[in-house]
DNA sequence: CCTTGAACCTGGGCGC
DNA sequence: TGCGCCCAGGTTCAAG
């Protein structure tokens, strides 16, 4: 469950279990994710006592109090969640509803606190996901934050900013808000709810947005209030659970309840007055979900 | 430079 | 029940 709010929705929900615990086993199941483990991975953080839990972009970064930080990436299908010893009391069916589950376990932190010992356990089917090691100065320089755009919440993102990304450039808006150089944790579905909410079309030219003086149209201020707004709610909404996906805290995010386009493929768009119809298109191999009617 | 498509994986849903 | 196909919240790399 992996755009930036559901990657924030973990990062709050693990923080008490694992701020300020001493990480005294980490079991590694299997020798890789997506890419290789780090080497000595284990034996780079056993016995330390963990710092914080931050995030940047779609990245979850575990914060050592060596200075070394755990970076875990979720990929499309990584999850985490808690055990505690209460939880392993717990008898029947619970456990065995999800011991099918179980051989994707990938990942386990094996975490001491005051009040007992807890388990926080990484999960993800398809592996997309990884994980890597880094120390306090390599963070600066780590290869896949370097080029990371602006955070979607904040100052940094606004219309001026966009309009310097989006002059003369011919991509269309979709592909441009996906990428991560342009703003860091958008993924599919806020994008095409960002979108929805400004009424843009997803397939419009980012170059279309800006004045031949290199200023934003007031449609691209529009997109940018939207996409902080939409990431803000989703926040709020603790993310969007699909299939179930249960957040680690064990609740659901409920924000797939507010979706307005995303997955709503042939039914009614909900923009107050417009009478179209969401469809769905295909972009450089993704799904798009608009309402040609009210996005221009 | 640009864009598209395939690749990396597993599982769920659907039609036959 | 099973098989084959399509789809899935991401990222990267090759090819046109």
């Amino acid at each position: 469950m992996p755009e930036l709010p559901e990657v924030e929705t973990v990062r709050r929900g693990l923080a008490p279990t694992m701020e300020g615990a001493l990480l005294q086993r980490l079991e590694l199941r299997r020798p890789d994710l997506r890419f290789p483990l780090p080497r000595d991975f284990a034996a780079r953080v056993e016995g330390r006592r963990i710092a914080a839990l931050s995030r940047r972009a779609k990245y979850l970064l575990i914060d050592l109090e060596d200075g070394a930080t755990v970076i875990a990436h979720l990929g499309m299908s990584g999850s985490f969640r808690i055990e505690a010893d209460a939880i392993e009391a717990t008898p029947g069916a619970f456990h065995h509803e999800r011991s099918k589950d179980e051989k994707h376990d990938h990942v386990i932190f094996h975490l001491q606190r005051p009040e007992g010992s807890a388990r926080v356990i990484y999960n993800d089917p398809r592996r997309f996901g990884f994980m890597d090691l880094a120390t306090r100065a390599q963070l600066d320089i780590y290869p896949a934050f370097r080029d990371l755009g602006p955070e979607p919440v904040g100052n940094l993102l606004s219309a001026d900013y966009l309009a310097g990304r989006f002059l003369g450039r011919s991509q269309p808006l979709k592909s441009a808000l996906l990428d991560q150089k342009v703003i860091a944790g958008l993924g599919n579905i806020y994008v095409c709810e960002a979108l929805w909410r400004s009424h843009l079309s997803p397939t419009r030219k980012v170059s279309t947005m800006v004045t031949k003086a290199g200023k934003p149209k007031p449609e691209l201020h529009l997109l940018a209030d939207s996409i902080r707004e939409v990431i803000a709610d989703a926040i709020l909404a603790g993310g969007s659970s699909l299939r179930d996906h249960i957040q680690a805290d064990g609740t659901l995010g409920y924000f797939q309840h507010s979706f307005r386009a995303y997955n709503r493929e042939g039914h009614a768009c909900l923009t107050e007055g417009c009478g179209g119809t969401v469809e769905r298109i295909v972009q450089s191999g993704r799904s798009t979900f608009y309402c040609q009617r009210c996005q221009k």
